[in-house]
RNA sequence: GGGCUGUUAGCUCAGCUGGUAGAGCAGCGGACUUUUAAUCCGUUUGUCGUGGGUUCGAUCCCCGCACAGCCCA
């Protein structure tokens, strides 16, 4: 209390009496030489040392002598008397220490006494046997490397408040095996996938976050500036025209597997950045696309969780089966019998009907955005089993090739799984000139106040008239799929640091 | 943007029609040489999210605000 004429313990006044019992701690440390050595080299890490010698008894470890060096957060703590239990914890998982007063001397079994849980000691010793059977580290040297001011969550019920979690992952990872676990899971997901792709001679390319026009998709970017060029730019919403464009380069195959970033809310399902894969291949369509999305989604299910068959919030999910194709209408039919043919096809009827559902189309809507608007209030949240929705039209799919029987409508498809949008894919628009008309469309719509319409983008439509092959192009939301695969209910919970409005 | 619910010690949680707060863990002191959320004895800690209002008196009732969770748009 009245050693404050150190500037590195001003900070302790208004915090609680714990953390000012630690920084005391520091201090005498720090007294002592270097509080935050680095020079320890650990040799052996938790999980493998169980792995491998988890099986042995003493009267098989004891002649090995095995010498392990191992560090870790101290997350667990039982001195009794002249000898000690501490459990540490590393990337990879538990190892328990044996310290006694004999084996490391009185002056540093003394300092250990005050060590606290969180703090990173680094232990050199043998493995044995405890009496109970559990393999640990028989301590003949012992040190503090990294003193831990803050103390750690209560250690039986770890962190439970969903907003600290967020907002303080680190702390819930230090706690929580279960998040770990997760974005082990999310990793695992990830490199399955570009495995996938790499297998299939897809290209891995980086195109550009900057956008100076924003293209791809239909949203609200963020703006932001660029002061050398003194230029407006905003964080691109999709990467579809620039890996298009290496489409027309001659590059056949390509994948991308980086952030987008739209400026709308957020919710369970939505972060302002969100990871997207998406590829392109040249003489592919929305037919081989759905099939080659189909196969990657289960490669990736089985990697990170050894099996298609899922549990989604307490629900069976079958990545196994073949996923369901239906139309819009389709759809609609099937799970909103109460809608007649006729009905569907009336677009009076259905613009009233939407207001029922609180949708204001837009004057200009067409029968097969109607549809779609529909399909989207009534059908959409029970697609609990894999479905590819097809046959969108063309009116909410200005990138996408138009069907040869019906020009209304166009060879796409959205993947719901879960209820949730999960993949959308289609034959890409190579008629630069229908292109080139198809923009010319979306600018009219921005221009009647539709705000989320594109831009007119002349340099893709340059590339195009070089001539695009037929391609199949398809996007897949990686952190829904995250999701999906690791049973998380937000997609929060698998982003390690989501958007969280600042704090109070 | 709308609705519902929540916010109490560092953490997990109690707190009765309104009488200014408790437990466990963590901390501190002590005992203990094979523990397992170690145990045992003793002990400290709070702007009860925030700003108003009602009241003799508010963690509790009312209103606003902040943040969060869920649902809806």
């Amino acid at each position: 209390m009245s050693e404050q004429q150190n500037p590195i313990e001003v900070v302790a006044q208004d915090e609680n009496h714990v953390i000012a019992e630690r920084r005391e701690k520091l201090k005498v440390l720090r007294s002592q030489g270097v509080a935050f050595p680095n020079d320890f080299k650990p040799t052996h890490q938790a999980k493998p040392l169980h792995a491998a010698y988890g099986e042995q008894d003493n009267e098989s470890l004891d002649p090995q002598a095995i010498e392990v060096r191992v560090a870790g957060r101290m997350m667990l703590k039982r001195v009794m008397g002249k000898a000690s239990f501490a459990t540490i914890q590393d990337t990879s998982g538990r190892i328990q220490l044996f310290i006694s007063k004999e084996n490391i001397g009185e002056d540093i079994y003394e300092s250990f006494k005050k060590w606290d849980m969180g703090d990173i000691v680094a232990a050199v010793g043998f493995l044995f046997k405890t009496k109970t059977g559990e393999l640990s580290v028989k301590v003949n040297e012992l040190r503090l490397l990294t003193k831990s001011l803050r103390p750690l969550p209560e250690k039986f019920h770890g962190l439970s408040d969903q907003e600290t979690k967020y907002r303080q992952r680190y702390v819930d990872l230090i706690v929580s095996d279960d998040t770990r676990q997760t974005f082990i899971d999310r990793s695992k997901i990830v490199s399955a996938i570009r495995g996938f792709m790499l297998q299939n001679e897809f290209l891995e390319v980086e195109t550009p976050m900057l956008h100076p026009i924003p293209g791809g998709a239909s949203a609200k970017p963020f703006k932001t500036h660029h002061n050398a060029l003194d230029m407006e730019m905003t964080l691109r919403i999709a990467p579809e025209l620039y890996l298009k464009r290496l489409i027309v380069g001659g590059f056949e195959r390509v994948f991308e597997i980086n952030r987008n970033f739209r400026n709308e809310g957020l919710s369970v399902r939505h972060n302002p950045e969100f990871t997207m894969m998406e590829f392109y291949a040249a003489y592919t369509d929305y037919q081989w696309l759905m099939d080659f999305t189909e196969n990657c989604i289960r490669t990736a299910a089985i990697a990170a969780r050894g099996t298609a068959v899922l549990t989604y919030q307490g629900r069976e999910l079958d990545l196994s089966k073949p996923f369901q194709r239906l139309t819009i209408v389709g759809a609609i039919q099937k799970y909103a019998p109460q809608y007649t043919l006729a009905q569907l096809s009336d677009a009076a009827y259905l613009r009233t009907e939407l207001l029922k559902f609180g949708v204001k189309a837009f004057e200009h809507a067409g029968l097969g955005a109607l549809q779609l608007a529909l399909f989207e209030e009534t059908a959409e949240s029970q697609l609990w089993e894999p479905t590819y929705i097809i046959d969108y039209p063309v009116e909410v799919s200005p990138l996408a090739r138009a069907s040869d029987s019906n020009s209304e409508i166009t060879e796409r498809f959205e993947l719901f799984v879960t209820g949730r949008e999960i993949a959308n894919g289609f034959s890409e628009l190579n008629d630069a000139e229908d292109q080139a008309a198809r923009f010319q469309a979306q600018v009219a719509a921005k221009e009647a106040g539709d705000d989320e319409a594109m831009y007119y983008d002349a340099d893709f439509i340059r590339a195009l008239e070089y001539g695009m092959p037929p391609t199949g192009g398809c996007g897949i939301g990686i952190d829904r799929l995250v999701m999906m695969l690791t049973d998380s209910p937000s997609i929060r919970d698998v982003i390690l640091f989501p958007h969280m409005r600042p704090e109070a």
